[in-house]
This record gives structure tokens, C-alpha cells and sequence, in this order.
DNA sequence: AACTATTTATAAGA
DNA sequence: TTCTTATAAATAGTT
């Protein structure tokens, strides 16, 4: 759209970079918001540019009930999918692998952390250890979640089930 | 776009909402996908249609990646907001109760999980479970620390010390 | 699912 | 940067 045709790949010259992106981003906000109100739906738009800004677009300003919506879905997609495939057990472990390394990140993280020296936190460390708590928390739930999914799916390996009872 | 203007506002008939929802969603994926090549920016887009099927585009394929960047950004944004603002430290109280309360949850959670009948799950299963507890009893133990000294911390908040003394 | 008349977005220029 | 404008793209209504 406009005095010529574009490639579809990263332009080089900077200064046109950053005017194209200053406005194909607004072009995307408005559709974002156009889509949201003239299709009832609910949208999530997140831009970070080069320089890391963030621009972002949620449908009622209410992103983080967006997010929340997103990741409930796609984790139980991935259950879905793991579940329609009697053979798949193997993907299991591969959910769990990754769910394991996450957690490892985490858990690396936080020890990291914790050696920190504490007492000489502000009010503003204080808050952002609490908030790494509370995402800590928030995946903590998420691999409970799994477990429990997985003991109520056990039934499905009845083969294993006889083996295991003598 | 098209043969006349429209209103923004929901499109009432059915049936053309779904068709426009269609024509608009294909055409916004493929605007988030170009201005994150052309302009070298990282997008994320979720779109939930109304009737709650799923759409998305992430630059890179790495939704979860760019999530949790946001997250990021968007607590250090508040809490630089925060900052400025020399009445909001009753919020930490609150924080920090609901914190707690979340924790309290998840032990139950896991008094309950560690109670259930283990009897039914393979070997497979049992060992990941295993290791699945471990890492998460890990990480909650962690998790512990860093609340209590948190408490122990308290006295960085000089404005709460009186109320909480008493 | 195609078509096309129009509107909209925008690349390049000022 | 901001505005203009020629042109490409998107799409509303139609078939």
C-alpha cells in the first residue's frame, strides 16, 4: 500500500524502518480494536519494537484476563492433544520435560536470588520478590494441574495396571 | 474496505460477522506477521472468536516467550508507576495477604494431592509423578523461604511496623 | 469460495 | 517529524 511495492523482509535502512513501524503500527492497533468491536471478539495485542517498547492493544484494556484465557486454552489443547493419540504417551514426557526445565529455570533463578543479600532490599525488591513468588505460584498451579490430570488419565494404561498389582 | 462504509460497531447479522471475523482475522495475522519482518519487532496476537475458538500469531512461533516479556515489562511499568506515588504502600499489605493466602492453597492442595490413591498409576507415570513432586516440593520449599524472609524483611516498611506490631 | 467496487493503509516524497 | 499523495492492499457487498 503505497508508492510501491515491499518486500517482505526486514528493512534495512533504519530510519525508514522506524517510520514504517511507527506506522503499521498504529494501522494494527485500529484493526485490532476494528476486529474486537465488529465481530464481538476478544483480542490480545502485544508489539515490542527493536528498541524494546511495548505497545499493546487488549480488547476492554483487560490484558491480563486475556493472557489468563489464552494460557488456560492452549494448556488444555495440549492436554487434548495428548490425550486423542493412544500411543502418544511419549509426547507426555515431553510436556513433562519441558515442564521440568521450566521449572529448573525457575527454581535456578530463584536461588539465585535468595543468595542475594536481603536486608538491603527496598520496598520496590520487596515487590518484585513477591511477584516472582506469585508467578512461581501461578506455575506451581499449572503442573499440579498436569498431575492431577495425569492420575485421572492412568486408566488408559490398563495393560500396565496388572503388571504393577502382582 | 469495500463496497460502503460500515459503522464501528457490532455487526448485528450473524453471518456476516462470521464472515468478516474470517476476512478481518486473516488479514490482521498477516499484517502482525509483516510488521514484525519488516520492522524487526516482536509481536504477539491472540484473537478469541466469539464463540471462543482460538487464533494466534507470534513472531518467531514463541507465544509463551513473548508472555512472559510482557509480564516483565508491564510489572516494572507499574511499579515505576507505584513509586510515584507516595500513598499506594497499603497496597503491599494486601499483596502480601494474598500471597499468603495463595499459598495456604496450594499446601492444602498438596496435603490433598500426596493423600490420594497411588495404587492405579504405571511406572512411568509413578516415577515422573516422583520427580514431578520433588521438583515442585523443591520449589515450594524455596518458595517458603523467600516468604519468610520476607516477613523478616518487614521492617524496611517503617510506615507498617507500628500496625503490624500491635 | 470468487469477484469487484470502494475504502483504507501506507511508501515515498515534501 | 508531520503532511500529502499516488498507489497497493484490504475488504463489504455481491454472485
Amino acid at each position: 500500500m503505497g508508492r510501491g511495492r515491499i518486500q517482505l523482509k526486514r528493512i534495512e535502512n533504519k530510519i525508514n524502518r522506524q517510520v514504517t513501524f511507527s506506522k503499521r503500527r498504529s494501522g494494527l492497533l485500529k484493526k485490532a480494536h476494528e476486529i474486537s468491536v465488529l465481530c464481538d471478539a476478544e483480542v490480545a495485542l502485544i508489539v515490542f519494537s527493536t528498541k524494546g517498547k511495548l505497545f499493546e492493544y487488549a480488547t476492554d484494556s483487560c490484558m491480563e484476563r486475556i493472557l489468563e484465557r489464552y494460557e488456560r486454552y492452549s494448556y488444555a489443547e495440549r492436554q487434548l492433544l495428548a490425550n486423542d493419540d493412544p500411543e502418544n504417551h511419549g509426547s507426555w514426557t515431553l510436556e513433562y520435560a519441558k515442564l521440568k526445565a521450566r521449572v529448573d529455570v525457575l527454581q535456578r533463578n530463584q536461588r539465585h536470588f535468595m543468595g542475594e543479600d536481603l536486608d538491603s532490599l527496598n520496598i520496590k525488591e520487596l515487590q518484585n520478590l513477591e511477584h516472582q513468588i506469585d508467578s512461581a505460584l501461578k506455575h506451581n498451579q499449572l503442573m499440579y494441574e498436569s498431575i492431577s490430570e495425569l492420575q485421572k488419565k492412568d486408566y488408559h494404561c490398563q495393560y500396565l495396571r496388572g503388571w504393577l498389582n502382582h
